[in-house]
RNA sequence: GCGCAGGUGGCGGAGUGGUCAAUCGCAAUUGGCUGUAAACCAAUCGCCCUAUGGGCUACGGGGGUUCAAAUCCCUCCCUGCGCA
């Protein structure tokens, strides 16, 4: 018997961590974040991450786990996660997925098995100076097959599988259909696209007023490069070109309403692939609480 | 009132007689993703259809020149700047 644990997914300002934290304390569950960006130590405002008095004493896992000035990955974060389940299972808690990560639910939720390839900065940075067709040939030599299939444009994307294939002498096939270790509930957050983006609004508007800008400061002034503070995007790709001067404050925030937007309908995008997430509106509650409850008495 | 500049698709902004339903950017919509996933990438984007083709309506309004106009001429309306 497998064991039993809920994700709660959907996309960004949905209101997933407040359900998360009131699903656990009503049947006794602890919450591991899959968040890729929460993962970070001191991303606390620009990322929306809970505090210690929205946790209402629920534990939260997988939250300040890595350094923002190095790279974290999917592979780093299932093994965490497993860890974290494993050990909340192995104490009688549920386990609580929770994030708007499709990519790290899934790696956990449905047990992605990813090659054994670890990153190759250098071998990066020197394709990164190529452009896609070369990356896409350079591809195709070494593993035709994964070289069809791959996005041709899609120059991140070009690079790991040349750094797969360099290294293993060809790119795996994607594991699919591979057995998940658990029982997965996937619960939706989604109450209209209206709703989410006067939300995304009034949210960006709060973390303003709560220091956001001032947290970025911070964290350049302790060595996060604007580079970095780029690829972490959102509201930190942002705030870093504000304090730059390369944008104004109001650009700042108009730019971000609509990027914040785009982010969730990706989110979106990802998610409703998956055709085991029940679409909740988290307002119902009860209805949610009857949904989970029946999962739990369930005989699998 | 005179002078100058200009009015183009949801917005910004090209085009200045034919290859223009109109480059491009933004927004919008949809989608993809094999260790960066808040990253990265793509498709669609006037309307209609028997849809890798065809039809219709469009470049401020109206009229004209031409085989052919967003592009030239006339006129009207509107906007900005300058002078009154």
């Amino acid at each position: 018997m497998k064991p039993k644990i809920i994700a709660i997914v959907g996309p960004t300002a949905s209101g997933k961590s407040d359900l998360a934290v009131q699903i656990a304390k009503k049947f006794g569950g602890e919450i591991i974040s899959a968040d890729s960006r929460q993962v970070y130590k001191g991303l606390n405002i620009g990322t929306g991450k809970i505090t210690k008095k929205e946790m209402q004493g629920v534990p939260h896992h997988l939250l300040d786990v890595a350094n923002p000035k190095n790279k974290f990955s999917v592979d780093i974060y299932k093994s965490l996660a497993d860890k974290a389940i494993e050990n909340i299972l192995s104490r009688n808690k549920i386990p609580i997925l929770c994030g708007g990560t499709g990519f790290y639910v899934d790696a956990v939720a449905k047990n992605i098995i990813l090659p054994d390839v670890p990153p190759n900065p250098i071998l990066r940075t020197k394709l990164e100076e190529l452009s896609a067709e070369k990356l896409c040939a350079m591809l195709t030599k070494l593993d035709p097959r994964r070289a069809k299939e791959i996005d041709p444009k899609n120059k991140v994307r070009l690079i790991r599988a040349i750094e797969i294939a360099k290294s293993l002498g060809h790119v795996p096939h994607l594991d699919v259909g591979r057995p998940s270790k658990y029982n997965v509930l996937y619960i939706g957050v989604w109450r209209g696209s209206d709703y989410l983006k006067a939300r995304i609004k009034a949210r960006l508007e709060s973390r303003i007023k709560a220091g956001m800008i001032n947290e970025a400061k911070k964290l350049h002034g302790k060595g996060l490069s604007w580079k970095r503070m780029h690829e972490l995007g959102l509201e930190y790709r942002y705030l870093a070109l504000y304090l730059q001067n390369k944008i104004t404050k109001s650009e700042m925030i108009e730019k971000l309403n609509t990027e914040i937007w785009h982010y969730a309908k990706r989110q979106m995008t990802w998610f409703k692939k998956n055709k085991e997430i029940v679409w909740m509106d988290p307002k119902k509650e009860s209805q949610i609480f009857k949904t989970i409850q029946d999962f739990l008495k369930r005989a699998m």
